[in-house]
DNA sequence: ATGGCGTACACCGTACGA
């Protein structure tokens, strides 16, 4: 089973991308953020053609998440609990096999914060301190959690291409990791650092200054697992094909693989 | 160099992203 995270700025404008993604990765679960679609211009049908069946919750022109899976969606859950907010960045559902394994996925796009100290910024700590309340009681019902999304937090220097230059910014800054630390502290693995402990591979780059042709990059869309999934991930990527496509999202997809 | 590029909505510019 793979399970893959990815922001693609723009489901209308992505979707030959995700169509073709989808066909090459063939994924059993993907999250998506950045759909910028209000629910009744969801692709639904289209995505159907190629296998996958969806649960979203967007709106127009910002944020927008959902979920695509070969499973149907079982108890979907839009926005996070006790947070009265309009914007549209989270939706879970649970998927289950043939063998009844029930497994959960919480899909999340983060806040991005503007800059340290801006009133965004406050947003989202509160924004992750509610994620992070929601992720608690979603772990003690479900053991098998996946966690997917855009962070929007780089978890440490190793995943920024120049830690100096980013030290205590945006997306960079100690509270933002501190935050992150706190939810992997509730039993929660980052994926891709099971199985790979260098630095320098990256999932965004700045569309802006050549950011991808000289690798400007960060590594902020996660894919997190539980103890209780921790054993069965057999391999963890990111698929930087995507970004070398023509119009390409300023991220690219990220997964992990899972053993039965 | 508070720029640069891309998307959306709408207006011929502004908001936002990370």
């Amino acid at each position: 089973m793979q399970i893959a995270s990815w922001n693609v700025n723009s489901l209308n404008v992505r979707l030959p991308h995700l169509s073709e993604w989808l066909g090459q990765r063939q994924p059993d679960i993907v999250g998506i953020q950045e759909t910028k679609l209000e629910d009744d211009r969801f692709p639904e049908d289209a995505l159907l053609e190629l296998g996958y069946r969806s649960v979203f919750s967007g709106q127009k022109t910002y944020n927008g998440v959902a979920l695509l899976s070969r499973l149907s969606a079982q108890d979907v859950q839009t926005g996070v609990p006790g947070l009265d907010d309009p914007q549209r960045r989270a939706i879970a559902a649970s998927y289950v096999d043939a063998s009844g394994t029930s497994t959960r996925v919480i899909n999340l796009y983060v806040v991005n914060g503007k800059a340290v100290g801006d009133e965004k910024y406050d947003y989202k700590l509160r924004w992750l301190e509610a994620v992070q309340a929601w992720i608690a009681d979603e772990l003690s019902r479900h053991p098998r959690l996946v966690v997917i999304g855009d962070f929007n937090i780089a978890p440490d220097d190793r995943d920024v291409h120049d830690p100096a230059a980013w030290a205590g910014e945006i997306l960079c800054s100690e509270p933002e990791r501190d935050a992150l630390r706190s939810i992997l502290d509730l039993g929660l693995h980052d994926s891709f650092r099971l199985h790979c402990a260098e630095g320098g591979h990256f999932s965004w780059w700045d569309y802006r200054a050549a950011g991808f042709r000289r690798n400007l990059g960060l590594r902020i869309d996660l894919v997190l697992v539980s103890d209780a999934l921790r054993g069965a991930c057999r391999a963890a990527g990111i698929d930087r094909e995507p970004r070398t496509w023509e119009r390409p999202s300023d991220h690219t997809p990220v997964w992990a693989e899972f053993g039965s």
